[in-house]
DNA sequence: GACTAGGTGGAAAATGTTTACCTCTAGATT
DNA sequence: AATCTAGAGGTAAACATTTTCCACCTAGTC
């Protein structure tokens, strides 16, 4: 078929061994035999099978992507491709291939996900996501397969690398900030409350409110999957309370496109009436109208961080778990004023 | 190491082969042969090794995905996991796996691509994107490698297999609609005139300006890499020509976005004083202010029908050529109006 | 002058499948 | 009764590498 390591043994008037170690550059070969190896390769065209080699060595140099399953509706939000160049640039300088995998359903995703490991596909597996109970998880803590999360798991924290924010801490610097413009009632929107950015976010919005000695208001807390028919309505009945909030805090900016549409049609205007902070700082932040401040969380580290990471305990299988905190920063743009009197 | 295909022969008392056909459920193993085996196979855990099964088929199951060199904004465009699910939907039914390359440069891509194609780490391949003079198609085609484009290749058009939208016509159908709502100034804002959708677009809003028998204005087509900084003081001029525009056509709803905003800032409502058609209809054109307009061209499909035919393509070495188009339909919302006398 | 050591490189096993070709049995055909 | 044929399954080569032992050569050492 194509040209293999046997013909350009061949040629170069070698063993096929030295041929492979030539592609290994190892230090075993003279520099003169690696120099006509090389010529002989160039000659022929020649590239290596990557299949026979993953056979032969028993690794592959790829790593596997779960995505969250694909009727999820966060698999629009821009926090996917950005953390996906993270991933692949991590990923490429250390010649790592990324193959991905998807499913519509939860046992579909976990159906690809044995599939890669078994298959002996992949060396290792980034998450993008955890669920509450995650099969996922479990599987692969059961085959002591590495993997890195990217987020923060449910339970068994000290025993599962990932990469995260201190979330708790990023929620509490945003609703500080509004609390700095002298807001005294702040509302929260956030995602699924079985999402654990959502539970870090808002307990860290809590804990403001109550450093600053503010009531925490329960009506002032809002979780929708999505901010649109449903989250709308919400929205609306956030704003129509007796106290309404003068700022909000919104889990992600993504969201916060929506909060701002459904307050625009209510005639609240942002900043003037209504504060608004939100998360993650994708170029949807700076297009929406005002601008928003939001809180950069590094998704592109976050990305690159896992896919180092991982990379490290597959080549290492004793590496210990470690969590990986990003740092966060809040970008100040148009979204946020002292509060109307 | 782990179980192979002997252990479960041994167990089920057959020779490897039966276990391999079973497996490949020929239909030269009787039932009761099969029952045997695949409680063995169940017995021991049994996995098979995707490697070598690649290896001794010399096919791989697996489909690459060419994305643009993710320096590009183009990136971060709602477009990409949109398309992505289309293609993983249609990779999945078959049971084909996803492998992804990126590259910061051209180059990079490139080689990766070579990696992957000339590893044998993929069957076929889909490109996300086209350049003018793309060096990876050049190279798939001299390798006589499968592949499919996402899009409308620059040259030999109709010796690649693409699949694209009808961009002429979904153009001249925006355009048409603002001429039906009477309007006699519209304006143009696309993407780098070196995509080709953006040579497509131009061309159908022309020809519907020809047909409608109204003048075609140099000053009202706009070509913007992006809608941020550059991108708002080409909208600016557009709006301060003596003759403004009372419509706008634009490429992209994420560049839409821009648009609004800059239109926010100048004082210039929509729809009243101008009108905005664009495209993609992403889920942001939904939550945009006003909804936009949008010219949904079936992003979903476009992935679905790409990895579908690839396939098809590679499962049978000598399908011909095909070009695939997919279905366009305005979905209608607020950014559109009759022209302010 | 035999022995050791280091530097090079080869032979062949190992990796886990698929598949072309062969064998065997039992019933059908002549 | 001899030959054919179909059905079921086994044997072993092939896939393209990596890697474990070996083997050889040249110096340097006692």
């Amino acid at each position: 078929m194509a040209v293999t390591i046997k013909d350009v043994a061949a040629l170069a008037n070698v063993a096929p061994s030295t041929v492979s170690r030539v592609i290994a550059d190892s230090p075993r070969i003279s520099e003169e035999t690696k120099q006509k190896v090389k010529k002989a390769m160039e000659q022929l065209g020649y590239h290596p099978n990557l299949n026979a080699r993953n056979l032969a060595s028993q690794s592959t140099q790829v790593l596997g992507l779960v995505m969250p399953s694909s009727k999820d509706v966060g698999f629009q939000n821009p926090f996917f491709p950005a953390v996906l160049q993270g991933i692949s640039e991590g990923a490429r300088e250390k010649n790592y291939a990324l193959q991905m995998s998807t499913g519509k359903s939860e046992r579909e995703v976990l159906d690809a996900v044995i599939q890669m490991v078994q298959g002996k596909r992949v060396d290792g597996v980034i998450l993008l996501y955890s669920n509450v109970d995650d099969q996922v998880i479990s599987y692969l803590k059961e085959q002591k397969f590495p993997f890195v999360l990217i987020g923060k798991p449910y339970i068994d924290i000290e025993e599962i690398t990932h990469v995260d924010n201190d979330n708790v801490r990023a929620a509490k610097d945003a609703t500080d900030y509004l609390i700095g413009y002298g807001h005294e009632k702040i509302g929260f929107i956030g995602g699924s409350a079985e999402l654990m950015v959502t539970v870090d976010r808002v307990s860290g919005y809590k804990q403001a409110l109550i450093n600053a000695g503010l009531e925490i208001t329960n009506e002032y807390m809002i979780h929708e999957e999505f901010l649109r028919e449903g989250g709308q309505e919400a929205v609306r009945e956030l704003m129509a309370l007796e106290h309404p909030p003068t700022a909000l805090v919104v889990a992600d900016d993504f969201m916060a496109l929506g909060v701002l549409n459904t307050l625009d049609e209510l005639g609240i205007r942002v900043p003037d009436d209504l504060s608004i902070v939100s998360f993650n700082n994708v170029l949807l932040a700076e297009m929406a109208r005002p601008p928003l401040t939001s809180v950069d969380i590094n998704i592109f580290e976050l990305g690159y961080q896992a896919s180092k990471n991982l990379i490290v305990m597959v080549e290492n299988r004793n590496e210990p778990t470690k969590r990986l905190i990003i740092s966060h920063q809040i970008i100040e743009r148009l979204s946020c004023s002292k509060p109307n009197p």
